[in-house]
RNA sequence: GGAGAGGUGGCCGAGUGGUCGAAGGCGCAGCACUGGAAAUGCUGUAUAGGGGCAACUCUAUCGAGGGUUCGAAUCCCUCCCUCUCCGCCA
């Protein structure tokens, strides 16, 4: 959420600041409403102290001795009636007003920082660096290089079409190998986030609409998660999520920042508007794991935070050998809460393309307002900033091991790094 | 799911209708004392919003929301949460 004091103060800043954006925003409905809840503020808070002047009187009137019941006090109570009539009258305005203003207000995206380069749509993102070396080219045999899924089905490590009568498309079953597989990477990416200061968390993957909120992904993309429908629960659709509400509402003590974080979840995506795209394998599903990094930060230290988390997702790709590339996103393709972000494409050599598997933003304070994330610096209190970036998807992981690893006879040979976590150096089939 | 107890400031803890934003203590900060420290003493120490150049001032907040009242931390209703016991269960 915007900054309800700059929407007063200097509301050119955020019309440019979306516009960067491509939006095209009148924020003159706000201000006005903002104007008139202060005016009505002031002149409810004056009431209201007529009214305690009010109150204390009647109070001193019948310590003096007044009649409880006589004319004076019954004077004064009545004015106090008066009084509490007209408050609630103006307080309901208020509220309706309030309630408007932060509903717009939430309704907005984070503005771009000034470092994120301006662009009209994803094809204006700017390419950082590439690490590694991309597998061309075909098999020895001369075969072309295949797809992860069908890899994955020559080694019946996942079962698709079961997925489809256990719950519906989109969803992949693992087996054998492919379990074990998930769950090596899973432990691996853990243990290398936390052996360089990242505390683990597990947390609740059904969470509440104000935990949603607060991390922006109510009340605009309500759409694209799943819905408890006896309670306020949602399956989340990332640990950004839980994590964000894990310090909701808190005023963090002097000297406890940087928090630094790692979760692995389960993430739940509804995947609306996304028909026909990705329909075979691990890449686009509605439910996938992902190890998710997430930083709590002084504002002054969230550039560089930024850098640090990005370079920690890249390290588990150095570390699996899965050549990559690092992209900044343009104020296009910006997602709603990010100020920057840095998008990490690992190379799918069966596909032969470079596809996201993690994309790491920093959020400025966008978020610890909406969440109320505050700490001390210095006896004031203030808000902090939050990134997050995952570290990493670990169904696309595996999809670029199999393609990367991928033999002429079906095989797939693994990175040394996942030997310890896997059992073996190769999947080869049953 | 059943029965009971309870939710007050950073923490502990008083407060059952009238200047209560809330005693007292702890903690924390500043000052004094000291060669330095401990101990001691004094002072200060919530958050949010509005107004003011400022000193300052107004309002709200004692789990949340509603109600009674001229006036609510205190009385009533609803909800949420925590704890204990019982049941059930991975």
């Amino acid at each position: 959420m915007l900054d309800q004091r700059l929407l007063r103060d200097n509301p050119a800043q955020i019309v440019e600041g979306l516009s960067r954006r491509g939006m095209d925003v009148d924020l003159e409905g706000s201000q006005q409403l903002a104007q008139r809840a202060r005016d009505l503020e002031q002149q409810r808070s004056e009431l209201q102290a007529e009214g305690n002047r009010i109150g204390r009187q009647v109070g001193e009137r019948i310590k003096a001795g007044a009649t409880p019941g006589g004319e004076e006090v019954k004077a004064l109570r009545d004015e106090g009636n008066r009084i509490k009539h007209r408050v609630a009258e103006l307080e309901e305005q208020e509220r309706g007003l309030e309630q408007q203003l932060r509903e717009q207000l939430l309704g907005l995206p984070n503005l771009p920082s000034p470092l994120c380069p301006d662009g009209r749509s994803e094809a204006d993102n700017v390419e950082v660096k590439r690490w590694g070396e991309p597998r061309l080219g075909t098999l020895a045999s001369g075969k072309p290089l295949q797809e992860h899924w069908q890899i994955a089905e020559g080694l019946g490590i996942v079962d698709t079409e079961r997925s489809v009568r256990i719950a519906q498309s989109r969803f992949v079953t693992l087996l054998g190998q492919g379990a074990r597989l998930e769950r090596a990477l899973i432990s691996f990416m853990l243990d290398r986030h936390t052996a360089r200061g990242y505390t683990e968390v597990l947390p609740p993957i059904l969470v509440n609409s104000a935990s949603l909120t607060g991390s922006g992904q109510l009340p605009k993309f309500a759409e694209e998660s799943f819905r408890c429908a006896d309670d306020d629960l949602w399956l989340t659709p990332t640990a950004e999520v839980p994590i964000t509400s894990l310090h909701r509402g808190e005023v963090l003590a002097e000297g406890t920042l940087p928090l630094k974080y790692v979760a692995y979840t389960p993430c739940f995506r509804r995947e609306a508007g996304s028909y026909g795209r990705d329909t075979r394998g691990l890449i686009r599903l509605h439910q996938f794991n992902k190890v998710e990094l997430y930083w709590f930060c002084h504002p002054q230290e969230s550039e560089q935070a930024h850098e640090q988390l990005t370079t920690d997702a890249e390290g588990v790709l150095e570390a699996l050998d899965l050549p990559y590339r690092r992209i900044e996103l343009c104020t296009a393709d910006l997602g709603f809460s990010a100020s920057r972000t840095y998008d990490l494409e690992v190379w799918l050599a069966g596909a032969a393309t470079y596809r996201e598997i993690s994309s790491c933003s920093t959020c400025g304070d966008f978020q610890a307002r909406r969440a109320g994330i505050r700490f001390r610096d210095g006896g004031k209190t203030r808000l902090l900033h939050t990134l997050n970036g995952s570290g990493l998807a670990v169904g696309r992981t595996m999809a670029a091991l199999l393609e990367s690893g991928q033999q002429d006879d079906g095989s797939v040979v693994l990175p040394e790094a996942l030997v310890p976590y896997f059992g073996a150096d190769r999947i080869v089939r049953d």
